[in-house]
Formats: structure tokens, sequence, C-alpha cells
RNA sequence: GGAGAGGUGGCCGAGUGGUUAAAGGCAGCAGACUGUAAAUCUGCCCGCGCAAGCGUACGCUGGUUCGAAUCCAGCCCUCUCCA
């Protein structure tokens, strides 16, 4: 491993951040001679960020408490064109209104891990609609599309895997690799930003900003990609029985944000906790070293940490609260809830709580044994829930509790 | 413009007139075992209904037939080759 000198690489190092560097001696030296900018970009196809993009937002973190400038750039004028990376059809294209919300949306969770001070090290937040959108076409083509050649555009995975799929690849979706490497030339111009950082899938598209600030600029810059986040079975994390574990508590409650780091893999759990905590290395060596059920200690920590970096320590502690108490054979207060009026069928109950999909799905979940009330094995899907003093717990299986009231 | 191939449930993929709500796999959910883990085994996996059953569903629209995902016609979309 290298032996790095500047105090932003060896915590990107330490911490497990770093997957591919381009000159990560010359990086290295710059971050440590003086304060650097360094961006990440991130799309805004949804209204929130989920778990997947995590890693990007805590690098942006880590630059930051080394002493950096992080800057978040929001893909307003590229969601536009739509990334084709990992991408087995086009995307659905947004409107321009969808795409504001959604970056509006989005801002509050890097309002939450980073500080937007106005200090050197005081994060900045872009959108690059703001140069994108005015882009005339021939200068742009004359400019900046010289500098890329076709052969080597079709090289690229986010290309060739849609051509050997035999899936479409609309011109637009071509041109996106393009816009994204002109983004790196015009933050180096705009704000003097010296390194790009993203998903091991980004390399290619970092490469080529970089290639082209030197071309046009001769600006010397830099690209730093991260591993890709997989979990110990080899999926790809960040998805739930419920879809995507989502960043902004108002798609997913903080209570669910903690059950889904609660539920880690004993085999990650070490990782995780570097990655998207903020605790000394010193103690996560102690917590990963736990064996058997006491690793169980260490998931509560690493849950319990991570949700109090994005939605603040009272709902961290709150959820592991009401965690305990709920597997303890209570409940508490975090838990989902639903009034059931003058009563309602039990399978009702589950389908309102979006514990099933439908009352079909209920029925059969009690007809397999899994639904509880109160800690009692229900066997009727048609008993009638009525609530008449405190509130009621339901269960669907070990993990999925709720409370019914009147 | 011409020729060929193809569009099936969240995904992959079988199915070429009836027993097909549609094989199989993946993903998912639940049960057992555990530790709210992993692995394994078992069950479930379109909707409504207690049920019988009903309603939707194989790109779209019509047609043939007692009966169509399967046959016919037109249309839309994708891919490949040729010009």
């Amino acid at each position: 491993m290298t032996a790095y000198r500047s105090s932003l690489l060896k915590l990107l190092e330490t911490r497990g951040y770093i997957h591919q560097a381009t000159d990560a001696a010359a990086l290295d030296a710059l971050a440590d001679k003086e304060t650097i900018s360094a961006y990440v970009g991130f799309d805004a196809t949804a209204p929130s960020l989920h778990v997947g993009n995590l890693v990007q937002i805590m690098i942006l973190r880590r630059l930051q408490q080394a002493g950096h400038r992080p800057v978040v750039l929001m893909g307003g004028g590229t969601t536009k064109v739509g990334d084709p990376s990992g991408k087995d059809e086009a995307r659905q294209l947004l409107t321009p209104e969808q795409i504001n919300a959604n970056i509006g949306s989005i801002r509050r969770v890097f309002e939450a891990l980073l500080s937007f001070d106005d200090g050197p090290t005081g994060a900045i937040l872009l959108d690059n609609a703001e140069w994108l959108d005015t882009l005339e076409y021939v200068p742009f083509l004359r400019d900046v599309g010289r500098h890329f050649t076709i052969n080597r555009m079709l090289t690229f995975d986010s290309v060739k895997l849609r051509l050997d799929r035999e899936q479409p690849l609309t011109f637009l979706e071509f041109n996106y690799m393009i816009l994204q490497a002109y983004d790196f030339l015009e933050l180096s111009r705009r704000a003097g930003v010296r390194l790009q950082m993203g998903g091991s899938d980004q390399w290619g598209n970092i490469v080529n900003g970089i290639d082209l600030a030197r071309r046009i600029d001769g600006t010397e810059v830099y690209g730093v990609t991260t591993p890709l986040i997989t979990t110990a079975d080899g999926s790809k994390m960040g998805k739930t029985a419920s879809g995507a574990v989502w960043l902004n508590a108002d798609q997913l409650s903080p209570y669910d944000y903690w059950q889904f780091w609660r539920n880690t893999d004993d085999a990650d759990v070490g990782r995780f906790l570097k990655l998207f905590t903020d605790l000394p290395l010193e103690q996560i060596a102690k917590l990963e070293a736990l064996d058997g059920a006491a690793i169980n200690d260490a998931k509560v920590v690493l849950a319990t940490e991570a949700t109090a970096l994005l939605h603040g320590r009272d709902a961290a502690t709150n959820a592991k609260e009401t965690a305990k108490s709920t597997f303890a054979g209570g409940s508490g207060e975090e838990l989902p809830t639903l009034a059931v009026g003058n009563g309602m069928t039990v399978a009702q109950a589950l389908t309102g709580l979006g514990f099933t999909a439908s009352n079909g799905e209920a029925k059969r979940k009690v007809a397999e044994g899994a639904v509880r009330l109160g800690d009692q094995l229900v066997t009727d899907p048609a008993q009638l829930v009525e609530v008449t003093g405190a509130p009621l717990k339901i269960s669907l299986g070990k993990k999925k509790h709720g409370l019914l009231t009147r």
C-alpha cells in the first residue's frame, strides 16, 4: 500500500474509500501543500438520494474533515440527458420542473452532512444546468467535440454494454460523457476544482474530464474513484424489501433507516463503520473484532451512528430505543401507526400499514403464521381489530412492527 | 427503402390452438434453525372474494374459432444485415 503524506489521502485510504486514482503521488503532494476543491456529481433523477450514493457523500465529508473544500455538483443539466452507465435502457426523461424539484429536495441531505460555511473549506453546491443549458451547439462541437473520437467513445463500458446487449442507445445519451467531461473543465475554471471523485463506474467519465482539461486549458486535474459497495453476499447495496433505502426522511423514516443498518451482514460491519460513521478507527477495530452474537452490539452502534449523521442524534437515539423495546416484546413510539377507527380486519390493517401489498397477500401471511397482534398469533385474517385503550402492536414476521390506534 | 429476427408476469426465460394465471431461474416475502446476521430447508409470490368463483394479464387494434400468449390482418417499437 502506498504511503501517503497528505492527511486527505491517508484518511481516504485508511477508511476504504479509494478504488482507483489518477496520478496518486501528484495528487498527494498537491493535497499536502494546499487546500484543494474537489467535486462529486449527482444525478437529479429522484427526489432523494439513496444509500448507494452515500459513499460519494461521505467522501465529500471526509474531504472537508481533512481540510479541503467539497463541491457538490447537481446534475440539473446532465439529468436532462441521462447517464447511460449501468443502465439497460434509456431513462425516462424528466421535465425541467421535476428536476428542479428533485434538486431542492436532495440538497437537504448535503446540508446535514457537510458544512456550508463561508470559510476556505466551506462546501458549495452548483448546478451544471447553469452552464450546460446555454451551450451553443456548433461552438461547443468545435471547442470540445473535436477532442473526442467516436472510436474511443465506443469502447466505454457505458456505451459498449448497451451495444453488446443490443439495447438502443440514443444520440442524446451518447453525449452524456462529453457533457460530464465538460463539467470538470468548467468547474476547474469557475471554482478552481482540482479533483473529481465518483463511483468506480465513473472512471471513464472522470478520465475524459481530466484529458479535456489538459488539452484545452493545460490544467492538471485528478480523479479518484470509490469502490462499488456491495454487501458480503455480492449484491449491490441499498435495496431492501420496500425498495431503495432513501436518505430523505420523508421517503424513509429514521427508524427504517436505522433498521437497514442494524440488519447489516456480519462481514460488512467493520467496513461500513469506517465508511459510514465518524467513529475513530481504534474503536471500530474493537467493534469489528466482536464475535458471534456479540457482533450485534457493533451493528447497533453502526445503525445509531449512521442514523445520527443523517437524521440527527435525537432521531437516532429514538430509533434505537424503539427497536430495543420492540424486539424485546414491547413497542416504541417510532413505529409506523395506523388508525383503525371503528375497527378493520387484520388483513386491512397490514395493507394499510404498507406491510403487505394487497389484502390477498396479507391473508396469505396470516395463513403462514407470520402475523401477530400484541404478540398473539393471528389465525383468522378476517379477525376484527378494535382499539379502545392503548395502541396495539401488530407484527408481520420478526422485523415489521406497527402500532394500531383508535 | 429492402430482407430477416424479435416484443411474455419486477428481471431473465420457456411456451406455437384447449388441462396456461402462463414451466424454470433470479429477486422478494414468510416459516423453521439462529443472533433483527449468513448459509440451509420449507411455503408463498396479479387483484377481489370465507369460498365456489369473478376480473384483469403475454407490444397495440381488429379478426378466425366453441376456445388464442399461441392462427390471420393492420399498426407501433427494437435489433441485425443490405442499399
